[in-house]
DNA sequence: TTTACAATTCACTTGTTGGTGAATTAGCTT
DNA sequence: AAGCTAATTCACCAACAAGTGAATTGTAAA
């Protein structure tokens, strides 16, 4: 192996080995839960010793959080490129339902991984402390979007942003979440690429239809 | 122990056992997910002897896909209870939103059940036979009030049934579901009677909003 | 009462599974 | 080139945890 400071391509890497660790759990996690995941899969998936693991991340529920973490740094920084306040309100609402759509749909393993998370009650969350700044500034860019829209006499008064937030994530995440179920209970495939841009249409359709005043332009 | 022929209350029921193991099994299950939950706990639960479980049972995922079909033989229950085609299309809707907020929230389990069969991709679901037929038949129900509400005036058209099902269990579904998490992060308790109650108001202003021509009386 | 069978308990096995002490080795510093 | 420390591997354990063969006991039928 060439030592090659530039590349970092070392024997030894510390920092390549944890995130390596870490996207290696996310998928286990995200596969099996935390109950069903296993410690010696992890290191099986990463190619590294199963000590290193608890070297790196002293349990298996430190690692959880860990991940946790992660995710969640990741969702944060992919809302960060949307500049929602570039565009006007009502195109801004479509793109962040898009948005969430797009991301929960290219990131099955987020969607596995709160639901894990709530099965436990966020309990890894709630001893996490840098968790806490991570809240969305989702909610704040769009009570500016909901207020300009409504001072722009095209959207309605009243709507709480983080309700209407967390509608549009639950429209989003249970479909995504529950699709085996859903599939599975109604004989159809909810998958499929016609059935998503259904989906996806329907959720624009409801929830600018909920917001917007004027309906004629939908 | 006193034989009784009326109420039941013999030593040795088999019927009496099997159910008694599914309540535990169920809640293990919705407190542990499939791979934490334990079957000697189950065992303590029910205080029968674990052995008993295997005898009715097979093996923990058949246990597992037990509890699924009671689960949903429970709600499609209180389903038919609804009896919405009595109320005119708006009432329907909103008693149809208020039903789902309902069971979910007293039912607590029933969603965590759902969530562990789709982290398992619902391959307990797609064994079993009898859930084929459990259909929910809400889907038929709620597309002929659409088509009244349309043929009144009152609702827009072009309104899927199932969407709209999925969009209803959604927008309860997730705020339950993920309520630990959205907590944690948002450092704000959502399961106050006050946030339950605005939640629902928000969700049937969302609904209702989407689907009723006339807004006015909103 | 006896008998037969179903319901239940007992005791046990086998293969994990999270976790760890101690040895080893790569690579940086001097 | 030597030495030091961090990164990594090795070998291992004790506590499970799903599952089972066989014995036992309640109960209903004959």
């Amino acid at each position: 192996m060439i030592k090659d400071q530039f590349s970092k391509l070392r024997v030894r890497d510390a920092d390549r080995s944890q995130q390596a660790i870490l996207v290696a759990a996310r998928d286990e996690f995200a596969q099996h839960g935390l109950g069903g995941a296993r410690m010696d899969r992890i290191a099986q998936r990463v190619k590294l010793n199963k000590r290193l693991i608890y070297y790196y991340f002293a349990s298996k529920d430190d690692l959880f959080l860990a991940v946790l973490e992660r995710t969640y740094a990741d969702i944060r920084e992919a809302e960060e490129q949307l500049h929602l306040t570039d565009l006007v309100p009502a195109q801004a609402i479509r793109r962040l339902i898009e948005f969430t759509w797009d991301y929960y749909l290219a990131h099955a393993e987020f969607i596995s991984l709160l639901n894990t998370a709530n099965l436990h009650q966020a309990e890894h969350l709630m001893k996490s402390d840098c968790i806490r700044d991570m809240n969305s500034p989702l909610i704040q860019t769009l009570g500016e979007i909901l207020e300009r829209g409504r001072a722009d006499g095209i959207f309605r008064g009243g709507v709480d942003p983080l309700q209407l937030y967390v509608s549009i994530a639950g429209l989003a995440y249970f479909y995504l979440s529950n699709n085996h179920t859903l599939s599975a209970i109604f004989g159809r495939n909810l998958m499929t690429p016609e059935a998503l841009n259904e989906r996806l249409a329907h959720m624009c359709d409801l929830i600018l239809g909920y917001v917007l005043i004027d309906r004629g332009d939908l």
